[in-house]
DNA sequence: GAAGCTATGTACGGTAACGCACATAGCTTC
DNA sequence: GAAGCTATGTGCGTTACCGTACATAGCTTC
């Protein structure tokens, strides 16, 4: 499976074989560059995406124009649940945090394809039951961890998302998503490389040491991997 | 409607008229005493509960045993969702924090029904958008707003699903929901008590200003409260 | 290769909440 | 009505993070 199979998104590649043939045409590549808003609080969307090699960031605009990242979705997931969910819209936005492809598909289409309430549907739910842990664990890491734990949960969650150890993000970025002070995570940041976990230079973080990352930060990233892992099986049965 | 109609729960509330026939043998009612615990994080769950009079808590607690609240289920939702969504547990906890009643069904009954894939499906799902929502914001809040913000927010939520405006309720376990020491939530209190905007002693709190108290919370109550009145109208078309 | 922009580093006072220790005071139990 | 428990109040040093200001340094652009 390579990057131009819509197939390395994993929700895809678990459809069932005999959905595939009518799924396929009702796909459509599109480039996800970073900053793009796919979708804007309150406004109905019009597709659902499906990242392959992009990462989206969903996250809350306070009033005030503070932000707090409530999820992320990559390769292993869809951005817009609440399209088959029946709300039509969230409070909230969606944001490519880190740059590359996905396919789309239309709005009406993904409500039919839901509304066949078959294994499509199924999986669908599955993967919303996922997506529900990653927001509970993100509001229990705020509530109770350090901005170094929660920086490599955030690292950790993104390079599960990727293929490769480096990621092109600065730490402006990185603040906005963690709704925390850029000069926080500078900081942060400096220790894990002086550990020599991470190394950074203006935008490009290469991870050296993902176990040292993994037993820094809280139980908070096993948790959700766990939780995925379990509801959402590389291979689902078709 | 009284205390001892299932539909004192808007969701049963909203149910077609057509499936309620077939429902009213299905629930069964049940105490709610505080403190008990419906689903255990990790537990295969047993029923779905539909409090009439009842709040149930949502919470993770950690590996060192602090707590966060996820959310709150009262008189308007359902606790179990994991059941229809798929995953058939989720790793949190329920427990009853305001002593009431409710109805419930048994895990096997509420699948099959989900899996009419009809308006029962739609309103449940819709319910579950309402629910993302709350968790969302709880993470949003526990990131930027003060305990100050935050007390008057939860104490909010509770008496929406409360009839009157009195709370059983003392401050350590307000604290254990929050997530925050009982001494802060005192010197919250406090503040509170001393602008009058609420009377307390003792685990009994009452609320003497709700409009005070709404000036004084963050943002976050009211972006869920339009988010649950949008999703779950009075009354759903049948 | 100079100028300008962007990303990162550093410093410092302020504050919200923490951990801990202990005081008070209202019910309950006998 | 004394003893004991539970709920609430208070004090104090500590910590993590904030807001702000400014310094450095690596790309980019011409």
């Amino acid at each position: 499976m390579n990057a131009a199979d819509p197939k390395s998104n994993r929700l895809l590649a678990a459809l069932p074989e005999a959905d595939w043939p009518r799924w396929q045409p009702l796909l459509e590549w599109v480039d996800m560059p970073l900053g793009e808003v796919l979708y804007e609080s309150g406004r109905t969307l019009s597709h659902v995406y499906f990242p392959t090699s992009a990462i989206v960031s969903l996250l809350y605009v306070m009033e005030n124009g503070a932000s707090a990242e409530i999820a992320v979705v990559g390769n292993e997931g869809v951005v817009g649940i609440s399209l088959f969910m029946g709300g039509e819209s969230t409070p909230s936005r969606a944001v490519v945090q880190s740059a590359g492809r996905g396919v789309r598909m239309r709005a009406q289409t993904i409500k039919e394809e839901f509304n066949r309430a078959g294994p499509v549907m199924h999986l669908l739910l599955r993967y919303t039951q996922a997506l529900i842990t990653q927001m509970a664990q993100t509001a229990v890491c705020n509530r109770h961890h350090t901005l170094d734990q929660q920086l490599c949960r955030w690292l950790l969650l993104s390079l599960d998302r990727l293929q490769g150890s480096e990621l092109t993000m600065t730490q402006e970025l990185i603040a906005n998503m963690l709704g925390v002070r850029r000069e926080g995570v500078t900081e942060a940041a400096l220790k894990l490389q002086k550990i020599g976990l991470i190394r950074y230079a203006r935008g490009h973080i290469h991870v050296l040491d993902r176990a040292g990352l993994e037993a820094r930060t809280c139980e908070c990233y096993a948790v959700v991997k766990k939780e995925y892992d379990r509801l959402l099986p590389d291979r689902t049965a078709t």
